[in-house]
DNA sequence: TTAAGCAAGTTAGCATGTTAAGTTAATCGC
DNA sequence: GCGATTAACTTAACATGCTAACTTGCTTAA
């Protein structure tokens, strides 16, 4: 069994992120993409499309189009960045704000006791979930690519 | 850091994924999605279009679209199924038999290499990812759905 | 034995991921 | 100062996920 992690990972991740879709959608009238998206710009600073499509893991192309779908709903603001270059500075709106606040509590409490269900201890899978991340930026970086 | 463990594994996953897809395509010229779905007819007995979407995570349109394709590119034979009903028999044909077999080995030592990078303990990581997706699965079903 | 129901699969339409190839705005070297 | 380079973004075309609704073939019950 143990040689299947990759796709271990691949199978929970797809199902954990169609339950979260699910939930949001059911009950927020909002996609698990988009969501987080807005939660990254609001929480984490994400003031370009660069670097959020980073935080992500997405490319610049996915990002381009959905930052215009969150634009055109209202929630996200895109302007020009002052600072100059052909950066957009991206801000939440005040509905997009609302929006994010009124979710993000109760929606990782979910999470939270869907993990303690399982008996894995939650701060070392979650430490080893970083770090394995934290490696792999540093490998892809270091390939040159 | 700990409240981002939903995010995490799934941008930990789209990344593995996206190498995963680069190195499958320019070595071997098959996408990660199609080699999954090889690797699970060929190993773990997916012999029906509905236990594969149910092994891979995914649903039966998808399936149905990529039997299709690879039906079409000469690497998995689709039959009616003798036994009756509407199932589809699914097996490798001896090209689809060959590429599953010369990519497996080398790809997951590759893998295993990137975790082993990371001081993260395989075993263990691997045991927690596959009891929170058993987990998962049971909770799905309880949930009647 | 025929109508109702169920399980498996397909089709259609959409969301969101990708790569490849442009556009736009600032910067750097001559 | 002007052409080449670079960074950020967009557009186009395609892959692959989803849900909703339909078809197909068996099973079951009146």
């Amino acid at each position: 069994m143990e040689q299947n992690l990759s796709l271990n990972l691949h199978v929970l991740t797809a199902r954990l992120d169609r339950a979260a879709d699910r939930i949001l959608r059911a009950e927020h009238g909002i996609s698990y993409s988009r969501f987080l998206a807005l939660t990254l710009v609001g929480e984490l600073g994400a003031s370009t499309q660069r670097t959020l499509a980073e935080y992500l893991g997405v490319t610049e192309p996915s990002v381009s189009r959905m930052t215009t779908v969150l634009a055109a709903d209202g929630l996200l603001d895109v302007q020009p960045d002052p600072a100059g270059g052909n950066r957009r500075r991206l801000s939440l709106t005040d509905e997009g704000k609302r929006r994010v606040t009124s979710i993000r509590q109760e929606f990782e409490e979910r999470l939270a006791m869907v993990v303690a269900h399982s008996g894995v201890p939650y701060a070392e899978y979650a430490e080893h979930t970083a770090r394995l991340l934290a490696t792999f930026d540093r490998l892809e970086r270091e390939a040159g690519k």
